[in-house]
DNA sequence: ATGAAAGCGCTAACAA
DNA sequence: TTGTTAGCGCTTTCAT
């Protein structure tokens, strides 16, 4: 009975095998036929002659006509810190578990191919957008009304947007003081060799990094100077020279050095890998992000890491509230410290 | 000028604002108006009239009727360790190249979800799909092959299906060699103190690193006992707990000692960070797999990173040649090791 | 309990 | 140089 066509079966193949008509088995084959009191008969030999066929709905039909698209779309920068490929994971598990269909586009770090991947989304249909990491997160917001997209923005915060983001200034806050208790216990003085390192400062989650560190120092009263907030960007290779320059001029290592990212991070850490073990010891680590290998190092480092799936979760229960309204929530990111 | 509807805007709304007729739009808008010879001011006035207006075209439509939906399609099981994140950045580069929209669904390492995830894929018409690591290529090679999507295995290869793989035997050789190499400069003796650690038997992949790992040892006169190959799964705790179980056996670690996944290097790595440094000096560590901060560890540490930009690349010649049939090829990995 | 038919937004053959 | 129209595969109202 299995009939070949060169083309994918349809409900009309379905329909023409089965003798019915093809209301019938659209009925039968997407489950509404029990409001329509199909013979249960009528339905199983319909599902029968379907599975025989290899037929399979085809979802771009079905959601032009009910003007959905069952996909929910994530515009990500990059692949390339455990944070983002953390917060895709969580992204694509809650699509998963509303039955929908993730298509998430790696847009990369400039605002043109954000835009871009934005209105390609846009004329998927998708039913909603989560944009994370946006550079400049203005343009996307008005795309995404102007189509009447529902969107939320996670970890780079849009001012005219629902979104979530890490607290920051908050987490670089606790982060500070965790160091500061640190360099007490060691008995170092922080007092004028406590720096920033990593990031760029016109990126709203440097400033605020930023600012949560200065607070911490000025509570701990260590004033912080403009000199000591090095925003290199976030590159390892800058970070490792930037901090190759600090050492040169200082003549050792500061005794307390907060980096802003993960890959920044692995510039210090190439930097730190020529120097005596005794050096490090003097010098107070903390990194504003995480890496499972990093606790596992010769040395301690302090790490916040960032919550990926409470970040999506809340970001899914602003699109659930149906709220197209300016709302920004926070989420604290966890300390990470596990020596003594 | 401007018209305010509640629905996003069509060629219809398009065409009635600028008194041209449905089609004119269309060619106007996507492109293909030079060979209709539209008249260039008529497709300025379009195109003007369609940006003030918001306009976007529905993909959705556009593709129901060309049979096509412009998406490429990733299966992928997780996110979570730095090889599966370098393949679908690679993929989202390679898709972007081609002006297509990629859809990356992470299906979770059951052979259930990754049924289903092609299942859907297909639904939505995508163009193709790469699978990624599957865990049972059959069934999911078997649906593509019904639908007739165009499909490519990488990294788990199907027996039945164009696939792409790491050259896992060869690779795991060189590993092999370079670290009996390395025992050699220190002076270690291999001799019945050489081990394989992590990975599930049933795997092709643990297999081929297996059996290139044996091949190795065998040419260095280190005949390879079964006990000596621990698959004990690809999750940390249960490498951490194997080698515990191995140390406490032996009373030391053993001389050479060849892990599977990073992911249980990071167990390995928890229970080294006990040991005091003089006994891991005398174990030569060797991984299967890449991650930044290990090359940074106090001890050093033989890693072979697998390609996932070329694994992708070459995943995408094939399916360009458009040939269904089955074939394998193999992608040789790099060995990292810069320490003397 | 089921069939006929309109229409989702677009493209492309056919007309003019 | 442009307009008209059929249809991609599906859902859903109306009819029977």
């Amino acid at each position: 009975m299995t009939v070949k066509t060169r083309h994918k079966a349809t409900i009309y193949d379905i329909a023409q095998l089965a003798g019915n008509s093809p209301s019938t088995v659209s009925y039968a084959l997407n489950g509404t036929w029990k409001q329509r009191r199909i013979k249960p008969e009528t339905v199983e030999k319909i599902k029968k002659i379907a599975s025989e066929n290899g037929y399979q709905v085809n979802l771009q039909a079905r959601n032009l006509r009910k003007a959905t698209s069952g996909l929910l779309g994530m515009i990500l920068p990059e692949h390339d810190t455990r944070f983002f490929a953390e917060l895709s994971q969580a992204f694509a598990l809650n699509v998963r578990q509303r039955e929908a269909c993730p298509a998430i586009v790696l847009s990369g770090r400039g605002s043109e191919g954000q835009i871009e991947s934005t209105r390609s989304l846009i004329s998927y249909n998708v039913d909603a957008i989560v944009i994370a990491g946006a550079t400049d997160p203005l343009p996307l917001s008005r795309i995404c009304r102007e189509a009447k997209v529902p969107h939320v923005f996670v970890d780079h915060a849009s001012p005219d947007a629902p979104s979530v983001t890490t607290d920051s200034t908050k987490g670089a806050q606790e982060l500070t003081r965790a160091m500061f208790a640190r360099a007490d216990k060691l008995r170092l003085d922080p007092k004028s060799q406590t720096y920033f390192l990593g990031g760029d400062a016109y990126l709203p989650s440097t400033r605020e990094r930023a600012l949560g560190f200065t607070k911490a120092a000025s509570a701990a009263h260590v004033p912080i100077l403009d000199d000591r907030i090095i925003t290199c960007g976030y590159s390892s290779d800058s970070a490792e020279r930037a901090l190759t320059e600090l050492y040169d001029a200082r003549g050792a290592l500061p005794s307390l050095l907060f980096v802003n990212s993960i890959i920044c991070f692995e510039g210090v850490v190439r930097f730190l890998a020529q120097l005596p073990e005794r050096e490090i010891e003097r010098c107070v680590l903390g990194c504003f992000d995480y890496d499972p290998f990093v606790p596992l190092m010769r040395f301690p480092v302090l790490m916040m890491r960032q919550r990926a799936d409470l970040l999506i979760s809340e970001a899914f229960a602003k699109l659930d509230s149906g709220s197209s309204e300016v709302s920004l929530s926070y989420v604290a990111p966890d300390l990470i410290f596990d020596r003594a």
